[in-house]
DNA sequence: GTTAAATTATAACTATCGGTTAGTTTGTAA
DNA sequence: TTACAAACTAACCGATAGTTATAATTTAAC
């Protein structure tokens, strides 16, 4: 069968060769700006023959989100080797997404635009897709009851709604949106200021301890956790300046 | 001026025909399965018409968007009129904008779907609509300041920081946005309790007090703070016969 | 009441897009 | 050489957002 599987693998790739045209793409315009004969264009193929490979546009796009959420999901998935306690497991998946989102803003992007209600999903890639999601969210749950056995995370609430609240506001906060950097950088607060004080806010909340609030996220530094280099707070100082 | 009055008066009631026409239709199904002519058979005008009126298809959408961000903001407003503490002032308006997602759940869909890349967002209701969301997440930054100065709120964040997490976790947490739903009522949680857990979840990161664990949203409830009937958690149950 | 100007409405049109069809080319094996 | 299947393509289709040229209606001055 090695003709046959000449002819799969060049299929693949062919198939390959198309995501990444399409990639190029959605990565430098919005998803309505770019036109399935575009695609073709940059494939150097013909728009019909694309249809061989996906169903329709939509399908096409799903593939290249199901890229990136693979990527997160590795991403998640080396956080929970790491033997450290598991409040700080939650911790390096926070900070995962956040790097998540400053190393691939494209695909976070495209991964976000696919949740809106332009689609259909009814393609096989959105299953994945979802596969995908869930598999980081329970590895975020894993590293919550590792921590609740652990005594570093409160043990007064379902490990599954922690981590859906967590993953949620990751997701919500830590995903760089230009909205809401804009209103940030207004107030001059950088991104690095506003996503590190964010697991300073969260962190009793989370935290099984009593004394949450002098936790501080130097204190896991020693376990690998980081954000950026520390910045000054330009807005405490523009306050200060006010007053 | 009379008549230009009316005339003046005649031309906005078109334009609410309008909306109202087109915000039934998004209503009922998604933006892309809309069509302008559609529209038009709707308000049964012809599709020119409609273009006297709106620009295009995009700022009749806004348009109603900045309609459900008017009565957000209004419950916004709402909850800093009442007499009480800053965090529960801060509560109520976490409150509102569950409520409001039950409410309005069609509002709030087209709410976030505006914010998805699909529009380009050059019209003029997009700036009124970011007024909008300013001046909500700008009341919550006021009742965050009434409570670090009541000292019910931790005074060791900015104010600022503290309203764009609190408004980002509202709105991924409390939207009930269809995929997490489905999530959640597949491990046996009601959406009531995933909601309620969620303010027992983040009241420790915001509270100053160092007791924030114990606290519980029954302790507002003197304030007018409520969700819904207390549930028997499912989850809980479940997980027991488990073990 | 007449009429010219301004406003409002319409039908017909254009450009573009996602998707399809019918047919051609290419590579492989007997 | 022939047969055949997979890969590919040109041309086309239906639908839709948006435009325009034109007709109908309303307004207001005379």
């Amino acid at each position: 069968m090695g003709i046959s599987d000449r002819r799969q693998r060049e299929k693949e790739q062919r198939k390959t060769e198309i995501t990444d045209a399409a990639e190029r793409l959605f990565f430098s315009r919005r998803y309505e700006d770019v036109s399935m004969d575009e695609i073709a264009n940059e494939v150097e193929l013909n728009k019909a023959t694309i249809y061989l490979y996906f169903e329709n546009k939509e399908a096409l796009f799903a593939m290249i989100v199901l890229r990136g959420i693979r990527i997160l999901q590795e991403k998640y998935r080396e956080c929970m080797e790491k033997q450290v306690p598991g409040i700080v497991k939650v911790a390096l998946m926070g900070q995962a997404y956040y790097q998540f989102s400053q190393e691939q803003p494209d695909y976070l992007r495209l991964i976000h635009f696919y949740g809106s209600e332009r689609f259909s999903r009814e393609n096989p890639y959105t299953a994945e897709i979802g596969k995908g999601y869930g598999a980081c969210r329970m590895v975020l749950q894993d590293a919550v009851k590792e921590g609740i056995n652990d005594g570093t995370i409160r043990d007064d609430l379902d490990p599954f709604l922690i981590s859906m609240y967590l993953m949620i506001s990751f997701m919500g906060i830590l995903s760089m949106e230009d909205k809401w950097k804009r209103v940030i950088e207004a107030e001059g607060f950088s991104y690095e200021q506003y996503s590190r004080e964010f697991f300073r806010f969260i962190a009793p909340a989370v935290s099984s301890g009593e004394k949450s609030h002098k936790m501080n996220v130097e204190d896991f530094a020693s376990f690998g956790f980081f954000l950026t280099d520390p910045v000054v707070p330009e807005k405490k100082k523009r306050e200060k300046s006010k007053i």
